[in-house]
DNA sequence: TCTGGGGTCCTAGGACCC
DNA sequence: TCTGGGGTCCTAGGACCC
């Protein structure tokens, strides 16, 4: 770990709501609720009450019954992320966001213009409120998971940093449900052994956590629990799926209503990857039953897409495969995702299958020929799957 | 309290290739 | 002809995050 290492993050309190206080002024300091069926948001002040996220608006409504509930206003979110972005990237160019309301920033190498990473802190809080209206806390820390934890702690409206001397004592004295990856099950794993502290997780060791836990989840959090964690801030990362999904109610529903759902999420999706110029080659179904069961099906096809057709033909195709369970457990939720998005956007012109343009082709047999000798292949034979061409199999 | 809509990453088995 | 190791891709499921 580079020892002036320093990596903020940001990210904005109980944001939807803090957007709709910012917007109208007589819901400031008054329980306010985001919700659409389900609390998308909610204020500290309704926060207070025991409202959550992702709680049913009406049990919302019961712990607290002056809340104030409006409707989410999307595009007012998305203005708001995007100008708290530029101010992030008017701080440092290293800027990774993680979701439309919270970004790791990488100011390590700032100190000399900057000033410290605390003062850089400072700076962007003021900022943000400054410019956008909006209250935001901040994490500082040398590893992106103590920044996140920082900023968890230091909520709401705060700014919190934590010396490299100490971060070990600071993280040991937390409960294990702050180490990214642990939710209701992990969490559960490890109350069983009595462990509730990071500090316990990391004297457990390795081996141990691995058998409790499997590989992956187990070697990862042993590396938290001891805060080594390498990864740096990535600019520029590109989305891999794109997806919709629709709640349906108990049903049941007539196979007319569920093609006509299924219609309107894929057009919804393609319509989106066609204006990213995002074709993607995997599409995947979603199922949510009855019974809060669920079930994916997917399927890959040869050649990226943005097209409406192509993707429902494969969406039915594969809610077909599904309808024995949708007939046995009945469906609640319905949706469409999309995977394998192109990098760059560029759909690979194509080639019918088994032709190969005469120029390509003259390439492939003139590089063979070069490596291999003239004897060992004919024209016409070649074959592969991810050129298009096809190619024989070669001497090793 | 019976539940929205958008995502990410990991695991595991089978198919297939070298 | 048989056996084996190593790698990638595909599918499905699960946990988790905001």
């Amino acid at each position: 770990m580079r020892s002036d290492a320093a990596i903020l993050h940001a990210d904005l309190d109980s944001f939807y709501a803090s957007v709709e206080q910012r917007d109208d002024p007589r819901l400031r300091g008054r329980p306010v609720i985001v919700g659409a069926g389900v609390v998308l948001a909610a204020s500290y002040e309704a926060k207070a009450f025991g409202v959550r996220t992702a709680m049913g608006v009406r049990a919302a409504r019961a712990l607290c019954p002056r809340a104030l509930v409006v409707e989410p206003r999307m595009a007012a979110y998305t203005a708001a992320s995007r100008a708290v972005f530029a101010v992030f990237g008017d701080t440092t160019p290293l800027v990774e966001p993680l979701s439309i309301d919270e970004a790791f920033l990488d100011v390590g190498g700032l100190h000399r213009i900057a000033g410290t990473p605390v003062e850089i802190g400072r700076r962007l809080r003021r900022d943000v409120l400054d410019r956008v209206g909006l209250p935001i806390t901040v994490g500082v820390a040398r590893t992106k998971f103590l920044a996140k934890v920082a900023s968890r702690v230091a909520k709401p409206d705060g700014l919190l940093a934590v010396a490299p001397d100490e971060e070990l004592a600071f993280l040991h004295g937390l409960p294990v449900e702050v180490l990214w990856g642990v939710g209701q099950v992990t969490a559960a794993k490890l109350h069983q052994r009595g462990i509730r502290k990071v500090g316990q997780v990391a004297r457990l060791g390795e081996a141990a956590l691995v058998s409790l836990l499997g590989q992956g989840a187990g070697r990862h959090l042993h590396a938290l629990a001891h805060n080594r964690d390498p990864r740096p801030v990535v600019v520029g990362r590109r989305r891999a799926s794109m997806g919709a999904q629709r709640a349906l109610g108990r049903g049941p529903h007539h196979a007319e209503f569920l093609d006509a759902t299924l219609a309107g999420l894929v057009e919804r999706v393609t319509r989106r990857m066609r204006k990213a110029e995002r074709p993607g080659r995997t599409v995947v179904l979603r199922l949510r039953f009855a019974d809060y069961t669920r079930a994916t099906r997917s399927l890959t096809l040869a050649k990226a897409t943005a097209q409406t057709e192509a993707v429902l033909d494969a969406a039915r195709g594969l809610l077909a495969t599904a309808l024995p369970l949708v007939a046995e457990r009945g469906l609640t939720l319905l949706g469409v995702s999309v995977g394998h998005l192109d990098s760059d956007g560029h759909v690979q012109p194509e080639l019918p299958f088994g032709e190969v343009h005469r120029d390509a082709l003259d390439t492939v047999v003139d590089a063979v020929r070069e490596r291999f000798g003239t004897g060992s292949l004919q024209r016409g034979t070649l074959l592969g799957r991810d050129t298009g061409l096809m190619m024989p199999m070669l001497p090793d």
